[in-house]
DNA sequence: TATTGAGCTTCCAGTCACTGGAAGCCCTAT
DNA sequence: ATAGGGCTTCCAGTGACTGGAAGCTCAATA
């Protein structure tokens, strides 16, 4: 099977695919025209890392995901460890996203939005505390 | 001022102030030894684009609300219509982490977490449909 | 005065997970 | 014979920094 069938079949863009030969999370073979060769296997394990990379697992997380997959000696804490986690780190991310958010929003309700230049949302950025005086109430790190 | 005083009082690593000038945010003046020389001008800017990057605007943003602020002739209109767009992918964002989040936190719910190898998370990434089934209803791109 | 040591400078490389593009080979159909 | 589409490799760019090396400047101390 060539790369753009496996492609299609696995959902995984051909650039894609390469690269994740690079980085070894998948060997095909070669034919003997230089063509990668996927097996049946191949394509399998590219919808696995599909499906990890869209629940926003990262590669160095699937390709422990998938080396448990492939261990069958794998005890099932080991992954819910690293689900676990992930969650965590996905709960953060929402939580620091809401903030922003709820900032965002307010100011962006206080701002009359016409033709004239006094806009709250520029002078709250400018850190002027008369106006809505929320942003700074973020943390200083804005997410990663 | 030197670059160490204007990254504690602007809250902005040196690091990140010498990239901001890198890429024309700030351009502060150089004393004879070649160090940078900043004024309260350029603390207050680096300020304002700390609070600007804690909402999660992106440099180019940035750029652009730097200068509406400077423009005296600005319609508030115009920022408030960065801030909209910017609003919208957050709550985009926010959305997609949701449906991570649920979709994950059901499989953590199903797998026991034990010595034993079963473990439906795997199963349902190397895509068993009888299991839980909810990552296949996921977007097929991850958060960038 | 000589020497630390902190703080400053520039430049290069690495992060993460791809993605685009160029140059060129391979294969099939006309 | 040629045209095209698919495949190959390699290099560079994305966003927004961050780490590190090599080397200069400055203030304080021995």
């Amino acid at each position: 099977m060539n790369i753009g069938e496996v492609a299609e079949r696995s959902g995984i863009p051909p650039k894609t695919i390469r690269y994740y030969e690079d980085i070894g999370l998948v060997r095909p073979q070669r034919s003997g025209n230089g063509y990668r060769a996927f097996r049946e296997m191949d394509v399998h394990k590219l919808a696995f890392l599909g499906r990890a990379r869209a629940l926003g697992f990262s590669i160095e997380d699937c390709r422990t995901l998938l080396s448990l997959y492939e261990d069958e000696s794998r005890e099932s804490a080991q992954v819910k460890a690293i689900a676990e986690e992930h969650l965590t780190a996905i709960d953060e991310k929402i939580t620091q996203l809401q903030s922003m958010r709820e900032t965002l929003s307010h100011l962006i309700k206080s701002c009359h939005g016409d033709h004239r230049p006094d806009c709250p949302i520029l002078s709250d950025l400018a850190g002027d505390p008369t106006v809505v005086r929320t942003v700074s109430s973020l943390a200083n790190k804005a997410a990663k």
